[in-house]
DNA sequence: GACAGTCTACGACAGTCGTAGTAGAGTCAG
DNA sequence: CTGACTCTACTACGACTGTCGTAGACTGTC
């Protein structure tokens, strides 16, 4: 079933998957209506970039009102953005602390995401009874190879 | 001087620069060699690269070695970094949460790694002194703005 | 100085991306 | 039914990417 499939997404399709995240499920029109209006390309280039992302399945047509198609998301926007991320990790070394550190640097960061976090962490080791051992974060890019 | 140019490196020009930072300098036979054994491409394909990457003024000729060249990098890791992680956060609006989130869940971060971060925070919050109020995040504004 | 080996300069090529135009099918108000 | 509109399907195209091959310049060694 269900192959392993790497979507990977540009950074334009990325924007449409965005809209489309936003809304639920549109037509071409309304996908084009949401993005910004600096910056807005065409209509059919729009449609373009659906019908390359039904090729990749990304998205799947749910059904035809009046003349047109509705298209809703097949790729969710946390798988996405895991994938993005774990792209980015890779970059440099799978080690999240340089990106930590330009976020705290770069004010992005507030103690209380810190505190917010934290409180995550700590629930999660409850969650999972991993045995968390003192130095233990090693057990990252296992499955996912694609 | 020093025009602004928004390097943008690929996934490849990136592994290229990755290894041309650990070695700091090198030729393009070094280079090669630092890749990764598989997946290591044809020499004169890094040596495309490694042009492309001094058409965008990523990399620039130190010397003359024989009759090879040694590159060194003129874009920084960091600065590099940067880039990346801010195209990344633009992606989801520009928010660190879900990032962060991710992180926790996937175990890319530790406790450890949030104790530390709590501590530069600290210490800029320290640098500028400025009555952290309840809601309090938009320090942004310390130098590094190019 | 002649050779073998190493590099560089350039060119090529297919695949992906962003961008969009055109032709023709489908739909709806009269 | 018919005309005005809207959508879809298809095609195009130039820039960018990953991947190399080839030709010729350079270098170091007998």
């Amino acid at each position: 079933m269900d192959r392993k499939k790497p979507i990977r997404l540009t950074r334009f399709e990325l924007e449409i998957m965005h809209a489309l995240w936003e809304i639920g499920s549109g037509s071409v029109r309304e996908i084009q209506e949401r993005l910004p209006e600096k910056r807005r390309p065409a209509y059919t280039t729009v449609q373009t970039i659906v019908r390359r992302l039904e090729d990749k399945d990304a998205v799947r047509r749910l059904k035809k009102i009046g003349n047109a198609f509705i298209f809703e998301p097949v790729v969710t926007r946390k798988s996405a953005h895991h994938r993005l991320i774990n792209e980015l990790l890779e970059s440099f070394g799978g080690s999240a602390r340089p990106l930590m550190a330009h976020l705290a640097e770069t004010g992005k960061l507030s103690l209380e995401d810190l505190k917010e976090l934290e409180g995550m962490l700590a629930q999660q080791a409850g969650d999972a009874p991993r045995k968390p051992g003192p130095n233990q974060r090693d057990h990252s890019e296992n499955r996912s190879r694609k």
